[in-house]
DNA sequence: CGATATGTTGAACATTCTCAAGGGATGTGG
DNA sequence: CCACATCCCTTGAGAATGTTCAACATATCG
């Protein structure tokens, strides 16, 4: 079974990806799609950046001269209003894109949680090849599309949701896309380490780090979930958590 | 001044848009850069249809065979739980993309809110078209990337602003968006008929539509805002709006 | 003009937030 | 190896924002 790190330390970082015939991501990424010809061009202007947990690698607003993919490692994307409440509008996990081009200055804020890798591509001449390789266009419009629907799925959930709903659509959510990245199934009893602390899932969640912490003991006490060391998440029956979340219930196994 | 329908009936509406070359939205639309050789080869694969106010353009989980744009009128595009509570997770006005190519079933229900006239293209004709005409799935992505900044825009104020705050930003939003259409600028007085109902708007601020009235009633007893007949709004001073929604005090005016 | 849609306002209630105190894990230096 | 500090998390009590239920008002449309 293929081994994908996303919350620990890459085995020497900068020995684990190389050229893109090794790359352990390149099946969801941007590239996906690229020839062998396509991917030279796009190494040359290509090159890994691992940042620390906590460390900022965009700053909203600021000037952005690159694109990328993470390799590994986790990271958010938020926003912020002027008294500080803050709003995390996307989870970036291992093989999804960062940066938009086209556009000079970032719109977000993007914070690894984890020690996270990105794979960066000069932003000036990715739009060069943006424009000269379909298959790249191609890939990157569907990925822009599905995030689209995640965010409109996720304006759902904060707009219609209650806190314990919130907490099970959250946790489903999590476990879902790890499952994708290990090539697990979702039948069966699923466990991953939540990357985000209380106080990131409650900026996620549109809530207070009090409320996300009592509703994960109340989904504690009702046996749909297992903590372990506060990081730990166990999911017994993935099926009831869905129910809980308020979701169809066959949402979680289709597509 | 060019004047654009939005939620007045067209005059005679099969006789507002015949061929591309007098479309009053191309400017904003999926084929704003497409040549006139493009354009012939879209017309084979175009027909316009309009709908009454209150009719579903598109169920969410059906399959849709068409994409298109919306010439004249607003509708919603929409997202229900199963107990019928409901999120609108877009505002559709005249100019924006409706479906998405590549995919077989609709996302979300797609609702008009007045008589809409949409520009349709049947979809798997219209994706050949996306493959051979670049200048057409450019402009698609900048739609998409465009649509997604929004949506994540919207998160932020489902998640972390007040009642009065949200109902501060959809008129601001509201009032942006037919400034643009009507190429207005946002300094002056602004009006418009706003095109959802109390219901519809407390179904897209995630709220009631009693905090909608109320919050309403408020903003207009502290001169921010007059309303007549309900649903005629008019915004004295757009900076004063914008400092009650929260948001940055020179966010109205660039870009 | 009456009927139905839509919108407003009030009062009681509920969920979530705020403020506060304390518990547990992890890491560092003595 | 232990004491201590720090960070993260949990739990409680009171407060507040927004919801629910209800009555009434105002448009709109036949």
């Amino acid at each position: 079974m293929i081994e994908i790190k996303t919350g620990e330390k890459p085995a020497s970082a900068d020995a684990v990806v190389r050229d893109c015939s090794h790359c352990t991501i390149r099946h969801r990424a941007v590239c996906s799609r690229c020839q062998p010809h396509e991917l030279v061009e796009l190494e040359k202007i290509k090159s890994y950046k691992l940042y620390q947990p906590g460390e900022t690698i965009v700053w909203g607003g600021e000037p952005l001269d690159f694109v990328g993919t993470v390799v590994t490692g986790a990271a958010t994307l938020s926003k912020s209003l002027e008294d500080g409440r803050r709003q995390i509008v996307g989870l970036v996990l291992p093989g999804d894109f960062i940066g938009r081009p086209g556009r000079e200055h970032a719109a977000y804020d993007v914070a690894a949680v984890s020690e996270v890798l990105v794979c960066r591509f000069q932003r000036k001449p990715f739009e060069e090849l943006l424009a000269r390789f379909p298959n790249l266009e191609n890939r990157l419009l569907e990925i822009s599309l599905d995030e689209l629907d995640a965010a409109r799925e996720w304006m759902l959930v904060l707009g219609r949701k209650t806190a314990r709903e919130r907490i099970a659509s959250f946790l489903a959510n999590i476990a879902r896309r790890f499952a994708a990245l290990r090539r697990q199934h979702l039948g069966q009893c699923i466990e991953f380490d939540m990357p985000l602390t209380r106080e990131a899932m409650a900026d996620f969640l549109g809530l207070t780090l009090e409320t996300v912490s009592r509703q994960l003991s109340a989904l504690r006490r009702d046996g749909l979930i297992r903590i372990r060391q506060n990081r730990h998440v166990v999911i017994p029956d993935f099926m009831a958590l869905l129910v809980e979340a308020g979701e169809d219930s066959d949402g979680g196994l289709v597509s």
